[in-house]
DNA sequence: AGTTGAACGTCTG
DNA sequence: CGTTCAACT
């Protein structure tokens, strides 16, 4: 349980990526994440077992972002369940069975609101809702593997094995796996924050140097994991201590015993199994297109290895990993079963190749949301810079201001570009979208950002992948082909609306201006303490405030500011307490 | 100071 | 499932 307390203390080795750092590269990508927050959108027709496809078109907008990056994604569903997991997913069931009888009561209650956020709790992400995903990323030319049990061991077969140059998660079991590169929150721009196993010694709220690999997984163990509860007082620091003091497990044990602590019997047999789980997974292999052994189990051939599940043999690996077969049942799964959204079937066939310069991606993003001042790392995301960049570009009159010049800008900029990758370009409706694009459609965030920080390029000195020439790529699948035209239309108008409102926006804006140069180049959270920094976490409070009073349109920004600086200031100085 | 548990948000119109 | 916050040891 305290295994989660690990990702706060690693933020001094986490560095802000954005996912275009990554172009050229592959990367195997947690699915189960994804579908879980798309499917709370819709969660009342999945309980319900009504056709929808909100889940798929949440995932499917990130997979498109990726690609839009030159990023290769490979999508890992779970599997099976382990057997030291039950406990849990019995628990889990419950949980949600609970919470769908609720839903129905309120709803029959006519109580709308409290049915729609108890569905939220009871959704489950079946194989079958898997399985609707599977069916469009087959059509579309996508890469994907269903771990035989666990994604997290999957995804760190792949990583370890080179098939990745890196795991986008939220879960921080792949550290323990050992998985040597991880980009965790990514969000709907594809800016993250990355983690380098290799850069784990030089971690500032935890010393861990000196620590083997095997030393940080038996710590994580001790201090409780999915696989094994802590003993009652353990968490994360004590665990440190004691393995720093001891190097192993047993001593910690033996001295923990000798202590007089009640140690449970099956305890050091459990501790043993965990460590063996973590290394020796059961994974599928790509390339042999059978199941193997995350890492060889040399040494311990003779154990007894029913915790890592039934062994899968053969002729069944290649099916559950395509998922046509069932993981759990070993059945195959009908076609008919079931309902998948009929697809753009396509008149023209697109691959991974169909590439599309010029485009943007639907517009995922622009309004602010609820802002998630997330002082994880000690700075506002880089998504409040985006986000505010939104409003600058749209023109205060958009119907007046034919806002093409900066548009212009960037279509000329794509068809300068040597098409060097694969590429298709301009297929008819490309055209069609742009004009599209010309009249209504502010630039969207992700091409807008690109451009800018092509100058500041100082991120990605961070790792060895040599970038090559900047070309907004855009990737759109035929899968959104269909909606796009006609929901541009008003949504954009709506948003211009709203984003225009007042001057706010541009006085903010030119007070920002001068900030997003510096921005990129801060990278450490000890360098927190700088003006910047408190500067860009003004901005993000600036849109959470702006989101709770948009009733209050007409308060000045220089109101917004005062309130603002003054919360954030507190947020900063407890943090400064925090970390001495 | 560290651990534990409960409460809350995740998305989207 | 993760983060955050308050309470307990």
């Amino acid at each position: 349980m305290g295994i989660q307390g690990l990702l706060p203390l690693l933020k001094s080795v986490m560095a802000p990526i954005h996912i275009k750092d990554l172009e050229g590269c592959s990367v195997a990508v947690d699915t189960y994440s994804w579908l879980h927050k798309g499917a709370l959108s819709c969660s009342m027709d999945l309980c319900k077992s009504q056709p929808t496809s909100k889940h798929v078109d949440y995932c499917m907008h990130r997979v498109n972002l990726l690609r839009h990056y030159g990023v290769k994604p490979i999508l890992v569903f779970d599997g099976g369940h382990l057997p030291m997991k039950n406990e849990q997913e019995i628990k889990r069931a419950r949980s949600r069975k609970e919470n769908l009888a609720r839903a129905i009561e309120h709803e029959s209650c006519g109580n709308t609101s409290a049915a729609y956020e108890c569905y939220q709790k009871a959704v489950d992400i079946s194989p079958t809702i898997a399985y609707e995903l599977i069916q469009v990323l087959k059509q579309e030319q996508i890469s994907y593997v269903v771990a035989p049990y666990e994604a997290d061991a999957q995804m760190t077969f792949l990583a370890l094995s080179k098939h990745v140059d890196a795991v986008i998660t939220e879960d921080s079991d792949l550290i323990p796996f050992g998985c040597p590169r991880i980009i965790y929150k990514m969000d709907k721009f594809g800016q993250g924050v990355e983690f380098q196993y290799s850069r784990l010694q030089h971690t500032k709220d935890l010393n861990l140097s000196g620590f083997t690999k095997q030393m940080i997984l038996e710590m994580c163990i001790l201090s409780g994991c999915d696989y094994l509860q802590s003993l009652p007082g353990m968490g994360l620091k004590k665990a440190h201590a004691f393995i720093k003091k001891f190097k192993t497990h047993e001593k910690v044990i033996k001295h923990l015993k000798f202590s007089g602590i009640v140690v449970p019997p099956l305890y050091e047999e459990s501790f043993r199994r965990a460590i063996l789980t973590f290394l020796h997974q059961r994974v599928y292999d790509p390339v042999t297109e059978d199941i193997v052994h995350l890492s060889d189990l040399s040494d311990n051939i003779d154990e007894d290895l029913d915790f890592l599940g039934p062994s899968i043999p053969k002729n069944l690996a290649k099916g559950i990993a395509s998922g046509d077969i069932d993981p759990f049942t070993k059945l195959s799964i009908q076609g008919d079963c079931v309902k998948v959204k009929p697809g753009p079937h396509l008149d023209r066939t697109y691959d991974l190749k169909s590439f599309k310069s010029g485009d943007t991606v639907k517009k995922l993003d622009l309004p602010a949301q609820k802002n998630l001042l997330t002082n994880y790392f000690c700075f506002a995301t880089l998504e409040a810079k985006r986000k505010f960049m939104a409003p600058r570009i749209s023109p205060k009159h958009p119907n007046e201001i034919p806002q093409v010049d900066k548009t212009e800008e960037i279509v000329s900029e794509n068809k300068a570009i040597p098409i060097n990758h694969q590429l298709f370009t301009n297929l008819p409706f490309v055209d069609n979208m742009r004009k599209v694009q010309h009249s209504k459609h502010p630039i969207h965030p992700c091409i807008a950002s690109q451009k800018e920080s092509e100058s500041n390029s100082s991120i990605d000195g961070i790792e060895g992948k040599t970038r090559v020439q900047k070309k907004p790529i855009i990737v759109r699948s035929s899968y959104f082909q269909h909606k796009n035209l006609e929901e541009n239309n008003e949504e954009n108008t709506k948003m211009n609306v709203s984003n225009c409102d007042d001057d706010d926006d541009v006085a903010v804006a030119s007070k920002n201006t001068c900030l997003d140069d510096v921005h990129v180049s801060v990278l450490h959270a000890s360098e927190v303490k700088t003006r910047v920094e408190n500067r860009k976490m003004i901005t993000s409070r600036y849109f959470s405030q702006k989101n709770q009073e948009n009733t209050n349109e007409k308060s000045t920004v220089k109101r917004k500011f005062s309130i603002s600086e003054d919360s954030v200031q507190k947020v900063i100085k407890n943090m400064m307490i925090k970390s001495k």
